[in-house]
DNA sequence: ATATTACCGTAACACTTGTTATTCTAATCT
DNA sequence: AGATTAGAATAACAAGTGTTACGGTAATAT
């Protein structure tokens, strides 16, 4: 009765996903995704009612990838919001073109930074509670400083203005920490 | 003999860097630029080699401009750095757009965040001179750890995640001064 | 086997970009 | 006043964007 399809939405949110790690969200186009995924651009109309559409998707699917980064990334920080940290600033090194994206974009969709960090874990109410209980008498001013650091470094790293190994990382939170 | 130019190349320049305050260095396009300017796209091309060449110019404006204010602005400060780094957030809160230019842009012809900074007048190794003078045993490092936290609180304006009050950066500067 | 019909490629529309060719305009020298 | 000529406006080109109309293709129900 009808005719299978042959590019799945999969195919098309996979490769504009992809297309924004490599190359940044801007060259994420109808035509250069199509190109991309080997089809013409008409799938994807099938598939999204329009590119901000697909764009929406894009950004949802990097809210989920940053937060997996998160999840799997090496616990090796001593105190609290150092894991937090480490990971966020690897990830501006690592992803620059997501981070942008994620963090620095002003999309109407935009998450506030709060929003994402935490996730549905609670990750940021964790290390407060962590520092709450290490007997940290401010833990929420403790975590507005330290995060003021870290997006700091996070961004000083997008620029190449300054790039922090992971091991530097570690001992500037902690550090800070052991500061406040 | 011949006809006077009606438009100059300061009418260019400055509605083009004008247009880069309020609306993005993004927006700044031949024929925009020239709508402001009340004329067609030609005069732009007349002074202007391509539209590269003005980018530039109003990229290097953006950065005089940036040390203009820096200049200009109140010294409150009680500790080294602070001055610097309340400007430098006033600057990321008031100016937005030229900040992102300015900072966290992609350009080729990008200086570096310490070209900017220390400029002519040698305004960080003042700092870093003061700091020394106070009896701050590593004021290169005391800089660094300063730094990342100033262009912390600027990059979390940007995005409206965090935004400072003149007040509040100043204490907060001169806390943070004081823990290290 | 054939009719049906969702899917997809081609091609186009309308718009924006940088850039350039052409034509008109106006200021100055004679 | 009229010729000269640089400046500017108009219009176009080529490339890129989102989006849509159309027509062929192929998979399935009959």
């Amino acid at each position: 009765m009808a005719r299978k399809e042959s590019v799945t939405m999969q195919d098309i949110l996979e490769n504009a996903f992809a297309m924004t790690r490599e190359e940044g969200f801007a060259n994420v186009t109808a035509r250069k995704v199509a190109a991309r995924v080997g089809c013409s651009t008409q799938p994807i109309f099938r598939v999204y009612k329009n590119m901000e559409e697909l764009w929406g998707e894009v950004y949802e699917k990097a809210v989920l990838f940053f937060q997996d980064y998160y999840d799997l990334f090496p616990r090796t920080g001593t105190v609290p919001f150092s894991n937090l940290g480490m990971a966020y600033i690897a990830f501006a090194r690592e992803e620059k073109n997501l981070f942008r994206l994620l963090f620095l974009s002003e999309l109407p969709e935009k998450k506030s930074l709060y929003e994402i960090l935490n996730g549905e874990k609670g990750n940021v109410l964790f290390e407060i509670n962590k520092a709450s209980a290490m007997g940290c008498s401010n833990p929420q001013g403790m975590f507005m400083r330290m995060w003021l650091f870290i997006h700091g470094a996070a961004c000083m790293s997008l620029t190449g203005d300054y790039d922090l190994t992971d091991a530097e990382t570690k001992k500037l939170l902690e550090q800070e920490y052991a500061n406040g």
